[in-house]
RNA sequence: GGCGCGUUGGUCAAGCGGUUAAGACACCGCCCUUUCACGGCGGUAACACGGGUUCGAGUCCCGUACGCGUCACCA
């Protein structure tokens, strides 16, 4: 035994065995795919559900898409949304290092190890001459292993003169057959696989590489990924194969969708994880939606928290179809969290929007939150909802004209004239004072409750519609204001 | 083009040989009501197509169409 052997000895033997492994396996893009979102949530919900280890392990071998503090998106996308990995770059672990670029070292000596057991060779081709292959009889265009056929002692004078080189992978022939938990099982003919390359000429791996190396190093027992790799899967394994390894268990997921043809994606301008918090939703909505979509727990329930998806999640509710993420349905959960939120919490939540239009430090926020949580599906509905309590808009007298409150311009402002002097007297502004007063006319005059309260509400507000009614209003924007905007109205409406 | 995969209302989807083919979103209507919203009730709307197998098919098999994926020194 030599100390290559030993090396890999110690390699294998750090391998976790008799627990279920997953590993969310990004490239640092620099935002949060609503895709890779989701399946950064399968793979921690299957961890999870088998009491295993959530991995993260970042993919960093193109050089070329290098983004600074890319990373630092992803943890805290993670950390965000509650999917706390137990081993990763940032906290370490038994397999690490958890970063690809890390891992040069290990893939060189995999390589070499995969070159002496026969499933791999160095091609010495240059990049435009391999790109030259024709199409085959049946039309498929493969690199024509050229390379795979040169004798050793070319191989060595080659390498001798320093010509820079790549591995590829040998691929033997006859089928291969794997299974899929979402997809079945898939057979292939070995001769559709092309003779990949498995390490690039600047020694860094390629994914079809890398992914195998660390998912056997890392002792992955569950491989989560998109669906794009499914026909790839068998070149996988044919690796596993040559290295006598074990095969994971694939789970490989359909793509979300912007429409029927396209998948989401920035570049068509669809929002990312980051900017859908942007857009005023909550990130626990998000998740709970984009769990849904592909998945299905069976039943009627919809609504999941994150806990409660680790225990009702199941590979056999992933759908083989692709699904189209739904704006509309998002905002549905969005509206649902919202109001499952207390109203402290969303009062916090809401505060920051809250201001951009109210800005009198006194003004009872909890009490402007109070009259929102029910009415918004996404918190930058806020400020357009509430910019009448910042500054009473121009608006037109044909809004105190309301045929079911039966209300015209004159009785709006014979109504006016009798609210103004009650709400000038009340001492103590509370929201139970002006309630009681304003109900305490209603029944003096023994008109319906509309016939006071609409044309009031149009003159506090200035809007047909508005969150809260005339009595919260008139309460949130204080006396002064409130007895202000009436005195404007009922110039207004002489 | 080869190979692989998919196809239930506009959308997400349940269904795993016998159902009036769930439910949710959206949409429409009604009720509630201090506008809007919330809430409640109700409604419109689907098994891509063609052959089989079977007493019986959305469910199984084979084609067709359409779509998606893949065929990179990207992942």
């Amino acid at each position: 035994m030599n100390i290559n052997d030993k090396w890999f000895e110690e390699m294998e033997k750090r391998i976790p065995v008799g627990e279920v492994r997953t590993r969310f396996a990004p490239s640092p893009t620099g935002y949060m795919h609503v895709g890779n979102l989701r399946t950064a949530l399968y793979t921690y919900l299957i961890a999870r559900k088998y009491s295993g280890k959530f991995i993260l392990r970042i993919e960093d071998t193109d050089q070329e898409r290098y983004i600074e503090g890319a990373i630092d998106v992803i943890y805290n996308t993670l950390k965000n949304c509650g999917l706390t990995h137990d081993e990763g770059p940032d906290i370490g672990g038994p397999v690490g290092p958890y970063i690809q670029t890390e891992r040069r070292e290990i893939y060189r000596r995999y390589a070499e190890l995969l070159i002496k057991k026969g499933g791999a060779y160095r091609c010495f081709c240059e990049k435009d001459e391999t790109e030259e292959n024709p199409s085959d009889e049946k039309g498929i265009k493969k690199y024509d292993g050229r390379c795979s056929r040169l004798s050793e002692a070319e191989v060595n004078r080659l390498l001798s003169e320093g010509r820079p080189y790549v591995v590829r992978q040998k691929i033997p022939p006859g089928r291969i057959t794997f299974t899929d938990m979402v997809f079945g099982e898939i057979t292939v003919d070995n001769d559709t696989l092309d003779d990949n390359v498995l390490i690039k000429s600047d020694g860094l791996p390629t994914y079809n590489f890398a992914n195998v190396i660390d998912d056997h190093l890392m002792g992955i027992t569950h491989v989560v990924r998109g669906s794009e790799y499914l026909s790839s899967t068998p070149k996988y394994n044919l690796l596993y194969k040559a290295f006598g390894w074990d095969i994971p268990k694939y789970i490989h997921c359909s793509p979300v969708m912007r429409d029927a043809h396209n998948k989401m994606s920035k570049r068509h301008g669809d929002p990312s994880y980051e900017d859908l918090l942007k857009l005023g939703y909550l990130s626990d909505a998000v998740l709970n939606y984009v769990a849904l979509l592909g998945w299905s727990p069976g039943g009627e329930r919809e609504i999941f928290r994150l806990k409660e998806l680790v225990e009702v999640f199941d590979i056999s509710g992933i759908s083989k179809s692709p699904a189209i993420f739904d704006i509309a349905k998002l905002n549905h959960f969005n509206s649902e969290y919202i109001r499952s939120m207390s109203l402290e919490e969303f009062h916090a939540a809401a505060l920051p929007y809250i201001r951009e239009v109210v800005r009198r430090p006194e003004a009872d926020t909890m009490a402007i939150a109070e009259i929102l949580q029910p009415r918004c599906e996404k918190l930058t509905d806020i400020p357009e909802k509430i910019d009448f309590l910042g500054m009473l808009p121009e608006y037109d007298n044909s809004l105190y004209v309301h045929k079911k409150s039966k209300t015209d311009e004159n009785i709006s402002l014979e109504m006016l004239n009798a609210a103004l002097p009650v709400l000038e007297s009340i001492g103590d502004w509370s929201r139970e004072n002006v309630h009681n007063a304003l109900f305490a006319l209603i029944e003096k005059l023994g008109i319906k409750n509309a016939v006071l309260l609409w044309p009031l509400r149009i003159a506090l507000a200035g809007k047909g519609v508005t969150p809260g009614g005339a009595v919260e209003i008139c309460y949130i924007l204080g006396k002064d204001e409130a007895l202000r905007r009436v005195r404007q109205g009922i110039k207004k409406l002489s």
